[in-house]
Parts: structure tokens; sequence; C-alpha cells
DNA sequence: CCGTTTCCGATGCGCTTGCATCGGAACCCT
DNA sequence: AGGGTTCCGATGCAAGCGCATCGGAAACGG
């Protein structure tokens, strides 16, 4: 058993740089030399972990789509005294990635949904995160009250509404706070309607 | 005088083949070579119409952006007999670009969105298409009963709401038929709210 | 302490890219 | 008819790209 890395790490490490450059220079301006230096590592360490740049890509993806549903269910699991309809609330404005310090996140899914669209394989990985999201969503938007069916198609529009709302943030049409107050006016709305 | 070319025609049919690109390989497969090719013209042609890449790609954006608007506007005019509901409903779905035969369309716009995000020219260029859609969805929703400012966060909300559907439907993670029941579910429920 | 196995940094290759260049075709005016 | 302009197709160029290659460093078993 000779030299031994640790390559799960450094596929992340790899997937991190990645993100800075798309979240700088869209991913156009992803090339494996600049990954090698974001990352510090060699160009060789990159096609040692990734047989292509095409799967690096998609790697990169499945992180950045692991963190954001990740921090969506913590935020169920954190939020526990709170009505099921506020809940919601926090997880869609978790979902938006409207605040500062997620906007590079938001920069990075956007890129890589416009590549989906001519890119089934990339397709493929965001439709997982966006199928988890849209569960997660329904079904707390259930536990607040509405029936399944409803429910699902309320948590749909949502995932929609959020997507659409991010765009229009990142490209400077709609600021942080008007898509927050939007948001929150939406599922104002949604509740008063629930209620009658 | 000598030897004189139609310069607009010109740049637009150029501009037509740069769209039809973007459509089957993204924005990052748009290469001055096959720009040239697709136009059936000389590269030196599209040198001449346009001085770089950068100012070939605004020029297509700016020129799918006002098909797209122009299509919105030609819409309203041409439903004369409805109610101003329902043409609303025509011209968010119009927005939507769900129809199969925009789908074309609807990738273009997708690629420019995510290429504005890290280029300020692009945005600034898209936010002229966003706003002129916004005020005429706006002074539609205004002319179905609501007052001017809920009329224009309303629009704002479907808008967005329209983007995130095109990008769901593109990935396919949505059908086009589920979008548009999302989107006329959300119409009635606003209609519905109107009314009360 | 040396052989074996795993790893990777450096380098090279073939190709494509956006852009610059320029000689000559095309055209109008006189 | 001929001169003066305007245009553009072909070609060249430097840079950058993804990927393949390979010699040697690193770590362990014997």
């Amino acid at each position: 058993m000779p030299k031994q890395v640790d390559h799960e790490e450094r596929r992340r490490r790899i997937a991190d740089a990645v993100c800075a450059l798309i979240d700088t220079q869209g991913l156009e301006g992803v090339t494996l030399r600049d990954v090698a230096v974001r990352a510090e590592v060699s160009m060789g360490a990159v096609q040692r972990c990734f047989r292509t740049k095409e799967e690096m890509l998609r790697f990169a993806l499945g992180h950045i789509g692991e963190r954001v549903t990740e921090r969506a269910h913590a935020r169920v699991l954190a939020g526990p005294a709170q009505s099921a309809a506020s809940t919601v609330g926090h997880v869609a404005g978790e979902v938006a990635l409207l605040r500062d310090e997620h906007r590079t996140e938001a920069r990075i899914w956007l890129a890589f949904l416009a590549a989906a669209a001519v890119n089934p394989p990339l397709a493929t990985a965001l439709r997982t995160s966006y199928a988890d999201l849209e569960t997660l969503l329904a079904r707390l938007i259930e536990q607040a009250g509405l029936d399944p069916a409803p429910a699902r198609r309320e948590a749909r529009t949502l995932l929609a509404l959020t997507d659409g709302l991010t765009a229009h943030v990142l490209i400077g049409h709609r600021t942080t706070t008007e898509a927050e107050e939007l948001l929150h006016t939406h599922l104002a709305a949604l509740w008063h309607r629930a209620g009658a």
C-alpha cells in the first residue's frame, strides 16, 4: 500500500475551486489550469481526480446542490417552535439564495441551470436537487394545513418563483429587499387563501 | 459612393445565426467561424459588422429581446374582445415561452440570463426587456381592477414565476402542461383575491 | 534497505479560439 | 473608361484549451 491520498477531500477541494471560478467568471471561464491554481494542486492532480472536465463540472454541481438542499433541511430542523407556515417562509428564503452571503451560490446555480438546458447529464443532476427541495416544501406546506395535491402545486409554484426572483436579483433588475417582499406577499396570500 | 450593403439586414441575419447556435450548443459553443458559416457569410463580414464577439452577442440579445417583447405587445392588441384578466393570462403565457415553437427562444433567453450574471453590459440589455414586460403586465393587471401598487407587485411576481417555470421546463423538471397549469392556478388565485 | 506499487508534477501535442492584416473585387461618380 | 472608395474573403498569428504522457517522488511490505 503506497502513497495514499484522501481522494474525496481533494475532489471537494477542487469542486470549491470550480465554484469560486464560476462565481467570478461564469462557467465558460473555468479552465483546468485555473482550477488547479485555485485549488492549490497541480493540473495532474485534477486530471487524476476527474477523468474529464465534464466529469469535474458534474461533481461540482452535485457538490453545490448538496450544500443548498442540506441547508434547507437544516433550516427545518433548526426552527422547532415556530408555526409550519413560518418555516415554509424561512426555507423558501433559503432556497431563493437572496442573502448576500449566498450570492455566490446563486450565480453558480444559475450558471449550471443555463448549461443544463443544453447538457442532459447536468440537467439530470439538477433535477435531483429540485425534486428534493420540491418534496421538502410540499411536506411543509401540507403540515401548514393544505391537502396533499394543492400543497404540491404550491410547492412547485413557490420553487419556480424563488428561482425567478434569484435570477432577477442577480442581473440587478430586482433588489434583495424587493425580492424578499414579493416572496413574503406571495406566501401571505397563500396562507390567507388556505385559511378561507 | 462604392459598393453598398444593407448593414442592418446583415446584422440581423448574423444575430439569427448566433441564436440558432446558442439554441443547440449554448453560449460557449458560439464561435465567430460557426456564426459565419450559419449566416452564410464570410468571417470577414462578421468582423466588419461587429468589432468584437462581445458586441455581436450584445446585439443578438437585443434582437431576441425585441422579438419577445414585441410579441407580448402584439398579443395585447390582438385580443380585443376579451376581459383584461384573460389578456394577462395570454401575455404571461407568451412571456413564459412555454409553447414548443418558442423553446428555442427560451433556451437563448436562459443562456443570456446566466451570462448576464457575470457580464454587466448584457445585464443592462436584459433589464431593458424586463422593464418593458413588467410595465406591460402591470398596466394590464391594473386594467383588470387592481390598484397601481398591488398591480405592479403582482406583475413582478408573475414575471419571476414565468421565468422560473420556463427554466424548469427547459431542464425537464416540469412538463409544458404542468407549467401552464401552475401559471393558470396562480392567476386564478390572483383574480379571486382581487375580486374579494 | 530495497523492490513494488501508487501517485502526481511537468511537459508536450494537436486543435481551436478571437482578432489583425491585406490584396483585390465590387461599385459609383465623373 | 477610369479613378477613388468601400467592402470583404482568405490567411496568419499568438494565446489558450483539454488531454496524453512519463519519469520520478513517496510510502509501504519484505
